[in-house]
DNA sequence: AAGAGTTTGTGAACGTGGGAACAAACCGAG
DNA sequence: CTCGGTTTGTTCCCACGTTCACAAACTCTT
């Protein structure tokens, strides 16, 4: 279920606060969801809480990390280290949570052996190695758009499963590959939609339905 | 509807191999979803297309990009220039699709003045001033978690009414602010359960409906 | 030990979104 | 002009996810 990452975040939370046990509802607040939702996905884990007294916040983070997977060790390779490349090696965010950078890959050979976030930048051509040395099973993807999809189809053939997409692209991959796509562009148009509605809405085109035949010759 | 930037890409891909004139079928397929979610999302806009025909690729890409307001300016500013503020204020996807970022602010004075992507690094005090000046309606959060929630605070006393927020932190905002959030670890995350679930599966467990509730003592 | 007060886990209603199928509409050939 | 082929726009149906509401279960006080 894509909300655990927001519920482990929230008990991580909590526990820096040195909160110790937590109701249902405490926890939905603190992730943001409904409190029936937040106990119904965590009863298709188990029956982790204690009726009248709720979670104990270090045991569900335990059982939330294992449920994940986040107590194994998943060795992670990145494409295309241009700006957002760069800023994803750098990502704390990762390596904190069970993810290793294992390597650093670019297409461009001139940028070979540069040192970004403490690893040497290697060539691409070396992905199908590395994936076997390391064990890889997730790969990101940040390369220009037009790269992606033939650096996609070689992570599968090196053995990769799962992919982080970070170009606007959409990958085809065989079943059995998992792909998550993060497209930040289309998160600002999304952004800029709403927010044009909200400006008509005030502007006074309140009561009328949009049919979006008004004004087209 | 949060499809239709993927729509607008696939358009564009079109455009580029000067494919004029298009099917719902052919559009559905370079987006990657189901021909008849297309139709209805293309429907709510207004009747587009001719039956019989198709959808006529210039045109549908201009009554996409006006729903989404992309035929408008949206003044945005960027705030907190770590490492992802900069890939984000180098991210040629923002500037090609209508999106000006005006500002780039950091709390730390250290750094005032410095040039990235163009543009100067401001203190982040200015932003009232800025969204002022600029009618700014977009703010993007690119700060660490432990800064999100004031920063976003101050945003909205500022006047903006859209947040891209990349800080790990569940934001809590008054009605008629929206804010999306874009969390790289938690994608990273999700692909892990997945490929957990897939290890598992291979491994012999499958026919065990998983109750989470082996071998915890 | 019993009851009052909490809080989890779950069963049932509700609403939303997706997909198949079909009617309406358009084009071209004869 | 008519008819067959094609494609959109729409309706109906189903399945999923969300939310409400309540019973089961636990703690604490008396």
């Amino acid at each position: 279920m894509a909300r655990l990452p927001v519920y482990l975040r929230a008990l991580n939370s909590l526990l820096e606060a040195e909160v110790r046990s937590c109701s249902s509802e405490e926890l939905a607040t603190a992730a943001g969801v409904n409190s029936a939702k937040l106990r119904k996905d965590l009863s298709h884990l188990g029956s982790y809480g204690t009726r009248g007294v709720g979670y104990d916040v270090e045991y569900l983070r335990y059982q939330i990390s294992r449920e994940i997977g986040l107590t194994q060790d998943w060795p992670v390779v990145i494409v295309g280290i241009g700006n957002l490349g760069h800023a994803l090696a750098n990502y704390s965010g990762f390596s904190s949570r069970g993810f290793r950078t294992v390597a650093l890959l670019d297409a461009d050979d001139s940028r070979t052996g540069e040192l970004v976030a403490g690893l040497k930048i290697r060539a691409f051509r070396e992905l199908t190695a590395i994936v076997h040395e390391h064990g890889v099973a997730i790969g990101v993807i940040a390369t220009p758009a037009a790269a992606a999809q033939s650096v996609c189809d070689q992570m599968v053939s090196a053995g990769i499963r799962s992919i982080l997409n970070f170009a606007p692209t959409v990958l085809t991959v065989p079943d059995g590959v998992d792909v998550r796509m993060v497209d930040l562009s289309s998160e600002l148009q999304i952004l800029a939609y709403h927010e044009q509605r909200k400006a008509q809405l005030q502007s006074g085109d309140a009561p009328v339905v949009a049919t979006g035949s008004e004004g087209v010759a």
